[in-house]
DNA sequence: ATTGTTCATAGACGTGATCTATAGCTCCTG
DNA sequence: CAGGAGCTATAGATCACGTCTATGAACAAT
């Protein structure tokens, strides 16, 4: 008693449709393939399935029994398919990121956004974390990308680089006599210097530009939040270190400027991460080709 | 998109176990099968179901929806084979029949009692009605098999007789003076008839028989059970016309006796009806089998 | 009677599922 | 570090079996 599962879904629809013929117009096949395939169940089981009358079939006690199994069996299966269906053209399913706030903020929300209006079925998640712990959602299979500064050396992530940033050195007006004149990193480190608190790509990076050129960088501020550090440069509060490109609508309005170094300080790349093992959800794969 | 259902059997295992190879020794075929097989869910679908790992297979995101379906429908086809295979060796399922209460009570029981032993897993249904109720009872499909008396001539049953009955007329202590003493019909008329009021098989023989004779049969009291005959001939009301067969434990114990005829009256049959056209369960051939 | 249904059967055909053999990969172990 | 033991993927050959066409048989309706 090992049934093709294909016999059932001929089963199914001979009793739907209460015809070998009419089953065999539904499945695209010939009659006596239908009668064949039942002939074949009723062998199988050793019970009739169908009553043979002149204007059809219909089902024997057995049979009816049979039915009200296969029937929510074959239902599912088409749920499935249809399901299925929606994943492919995103009409369903979901887009699971990791990254910095500060990212998702500046650089991934106009995608999104796009992406939402494009693909309204898709679920979208946003968890936020350090770049160590986006590695690890990714690795749990908790998110499908990582949007994180470069670089990025773990074998098992496959990293493209999507954006080229420059972090820079800003103040508000009450720093005014600073504009456009050239400082020295030593001259710089007189004034209170604002940085971002955790453990950040960004931080460490400056960290060792600092200490290459034989200086330590000793923050006057340390917060955790890139918008406060925005918020406290243009209060006065001291010299931020940021993305250039974060405050960009500062920068023009004129509540911040950059300040000039005498040294270039290096740009960062912003990669997005997956997983090299792991075949990427259809809903992932199109975010990434909107994102280059 | 038009999978074969076939494929996800191969794919429930796979999910299920894991495992491309434990799936394909549950399914009795090779690994490179079962490889095949879910490449092929996974091209028609566009979609890819599994993380190909070291030490075997994990679902995506999307296997994992896909599982969630067809697992339910997997599960409900396996208790479909079961309640199959329950249904095939009579440890489900149900029988149904139909005749008259005094067949029932002195033919049918015994059979039933044996039956219910060896089947207890059947469920026995009894239908009671007269001959034409049970024959649409039959045509409805309402019941397995009637049993009946004969004469059946209905070209859409079949009928297998089982069984010869012998009606006769019986007296009870009251009525003593009758007893071995051939009687005529007419001087039976005499004495107060007791017949079965239902248009009853063998209410329609016994006044067949009178008119061939050149007699009426009117009866004194008409009652709507064989046991009420039996009871009130004992009480001496009357004579009863009863079928001898179904009163043996009272002749033996003499509280009933036989009168005997100058004429012959003659035997009747008992059949077994199935429709000619509808194949029997499994239960009622069984049953079929034990009757004879 | 005749025509149009229905399902069943027989035999031929050809696809496609399954097989064997092998490669590539990771992990574990002596 | 080499070798073995897992795992899955791929290639190519084979043949079973699902599907087809053609036909029959039974029944209903015109």
């Amino acid at each position: 008693m090992n049934n093709n599962y294909e016999l059932y879904k001929v089963f199914y629809w001979a009793a739907k449709t209460g015809s070998l013929t009419q089953a065999a117009k539904a499945l695209y096949i010939t009659q006596p393939s239908v009668s064949h395939a039942i002939k074949q169940l009723e062998d199988n089981f050793g019970i009739t399935l169908f009553y043979r009358n002149p204007k059809g079939v219909s089902l024997t006690q057995e049979g009816a029994v049979l039915y009200s199994y296969i029937e929510q069996s074959q239902i599912l299966i088409t749920l499935a398919e249809e399901k299925m269906a929606a994943l492919k053209n995103l009409d369903s399913g979901e887009l699971r990121i990791g990254g910095s706030d500060s990212l998702f903020k500046h650089y991934i929300l106009p995608y999104l956004e796009e992406y939402h209006r494009k693909y309204p079925g898709v679920r979208l998640h946003l968890n936020h974390g350090t770049t160590p712990e986006v590695i690890s959602f990714l690795k749990e299979g908790r998110i499908d990308l990582g949007v994180v500064r470069m670089p990025i050396t773990d074998p098992q992530l496959e990293v493209k680089e999507s954006l080229e940033l420059q972090d820079c050195f800003v103040a508000g007006p009450r720093y005014a006599e600073l504009k456009d004149v050239p400082l020295s990193l030593t001259k710089l480190q007189q004034y209170p210097i604002i940085l971002f608190s955790r453990n950040s790509r960004a931080r460490m990076a400056i960290t060792e530009l600092f200490q290459s050129y034989g200086h330590t960088l000793k923050p006057e501020i340390e917060v955790g939040s890139v918008d406060l550090l925005i918020e406290l440069a243009r209060k006065g509060l001291g010299i931020s270190y940021v993305t250039r490109e974060f405050v960009s609508k500062e920068l023009e309005a004129g509540s911040l400027f950059e300040i000039k170094l005498d040294v270039q300080l290096p740009p960062s790349q912003v990669g997005i991460m997956t997983m090299r093992s792991m075949p990427l959800s259809s809903a992932a794969v199109r975010f990434m080709e909107l994102i280059v």
